[in-house]
DNA sequence: TAACGGTATGTAATAATATAACGTTTTAGA
DNA sequence: TCTAAAACGTTATATTATTACATACCGTTA
């Protein structure tokens, strides 16, 4: 079998769907995703999922989490996936990431009364967007 | 066939799973519910998640979704789930829901850039509660 | 009260999402 | 070159959710 080497640190497998996910205009599941690089290959979940929880791992994508869907990080300081923050039309389904530095910091520093420490957190909103108003 | 009448607003089988719910000191996955109450004649998944769905439009539950699993709101003003927030324990997997007004109404008074207004949030914090500190 | 429409129910089948388990191959460093 | 960690390939299975259709119930109002 041929040689395979890894671009950018991601893996064979991991830089197919990255680069699926990165240029497609909307989210994409995890089997639309699979139906899409069988021709390269890939042929089961596993390997799927595989190169999806790494690329979330290392903030390469994010999963919305209402949608079983997974988009491109969009926003360069994002390197970990620890405060992520999404608008989401109930109409057309477009999914867009936000970046406010202020409501990251807002949320980064909200304690809970419970004495719980965050690490993480993940927002989603929900409306309609411009062209669905 | 016996006659059934709501209960709060409830039907019969909307009552049987929010009660479950609503008593377990843990978040509920739809099969976990589906499994508990089978002795009450809940036989089939269409069942659960029916009620599931209404309970949760009615904002009486609401739906984890990084864990595809149900908790019964504690918060009185949530009527309609329209801002919700929890902290999630990594660890314990224990869910609790926050009801913070400030963050609610920064949430909710918070504006995307890109034009779109935004009818409905859901907020998931992740770390580790004070058990497991 | 009879008819109507909306809501809820029961049931079977199936779709969609995700993981377990196991062996092999590749990669990155010591 | 040796080794351990990461990635891969494959089969099978578990978990979560919906479709489709027929029936029953409930509140309203003609
Ligand atoms: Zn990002
Ligand atoms: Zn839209
Ligand atoms: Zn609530
Ligand atoms: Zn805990």
């Amino acid at each position: 079998m041929t040689r395979m080497h890894k671009v950018n640190n991601l893996s064979k497998n991991q830089k197919i769907i990255f680069d699926l996910i990165n240029k497609s205009p909307e989210p994409l599941k995890a089997y639309t995703i699979l139906f899409n690089v069988q021709k390269k290959g890939i042929n089961a979940p596993p390997q799927v999922y595989r190169a999806l929880d790494k690329l979330v791992e290392i903030g390469k994508i994010h999963k919305i989490e209402s949608k079983n869907a997974f988009v491109a990080c969009k926003s360069s300081d994002c390197e970990i996936s620890k405060a992520t923050a999404f608008s989401i039309c109930e109409s057309c389904e477009m999914i867009d990431e936000i970046s406010d530095s202020k409501l990251s910091k807002y949320l980064s520093n909200f304690n809970h009364k419970k004495g719980m420490k965050f690490k993480r957190f993940n927002l989603e909103f929900f409306g309609l967007c411009k062209k669905c108003k």
